[in-house]
DNA sequence: TAATGTTTAATTGTGTGCAATCAAATTGAC
DNA sequence: GTCAATTTGATTGCACACAATTAAACATTA
């Protein structure tokens, strides 16, 4: 009865399995899902988590530096840099060279996060069960298809 | 300077390039963005959007098969789909037989959509201008991938 | 049938994402 | 130097995501 023919619902490209955009989507959100334990022993959400890896390898970088690396604007970026200059664990200040640059630095409760996190992509790669193979394989492709969008 | 020996700063498991997950996160919010002008057309959002391509082939899903076909909860669907209610696109209906269950099914308007979506798979793939071959073997990996941690 | 436990949505609260707009600072052409 | 254009963050508003809680309906079992 549902299959009137002059519709598209049987056409393959509608179904979700047969989309690119559906199962990235999907994973996306599991594995963030699977860091949430980890990262909530740190006080920490997956974006946030992603602000400190960066700073912890730059010790700082400008709003406009984060949004690059990270593919988010300062809507998105203000807000949540807000909320860890609350706790103390990164400091936000004007570049005295540009006065429109603001320069994320880590504070020493921020840097000592690091100590904290240093097992959890261990963890991580144990919890979600893949051969090394597999794993890199899947990363190296997703990664070179990222820098060809970006 | 800021190569502390005894700083994790360059585990390379630490940085961005090296993890799965942000590449997935990253390229996730990369697509979907591609998606958005086309939607734009539709008024319909990317989520709103896997909610239509589930019902214009079941015609009628359960809030729940539609969480459990697409990973949500209610407390993401419930708003989506009263946005969609208040458009007159789908309709929302206790089960007679279990009240508990919420029916969603599709109004008129939301079934003509479908003839204005018809096109948007095939523009999304030549949007990312992939190779065909690479644009199936990741979809196949995802999918497995999907498939074992779901 | 009464008590208990389970299933299912809805609600609430927090935190992203992102488009659109604004404002301040800088740069460039003249 | 001055005006226009550009760069950079901040702000606002809307729509997810999701944890946690609540409430209603159903199922089970004594």
């Amino acid at each position: 009865m549902s299959n009137d023919p002059s519709s598209n619902a049987s056409n393959p490209l509608f179904q979700l399995e047969n989309q690119l955009c559906f199962p990235l989507y999907a994973l996306s959100r599991m594995i963030t899902k699977a860091y949430q334990p980890l990262l909530l022993e740190l006080d920490l959400t997956y974006p946030q988590y992603l602000v400190f890896l960066l700073l912890w390898e730059h010790q700082e970088l400008t709003v406009k530096e984060l949004g690059e690396k990270l593919f988010l604007d300062s809507g998105t970026l203000t807000p949540l840099l807000k909320r860890l200059e609350q706790k103390q664990w990164i400091s936000r200040r004007r570049d005295p060279r540009d006065e429109r640059s603001v320069i994320i630095g880590l504070l020493p409760a921020g840097q000592q996060l690091q100590a904290r996190a240093c097992q959890i992509p261990e963890e991580i790669i144990a919890k979600l069960n893949m051969p090394q193979a597999d794993f890199e394989a899947l990363r190296l492709q997703l990664n070179a298809l990222l820098i060809q969008l970006a």
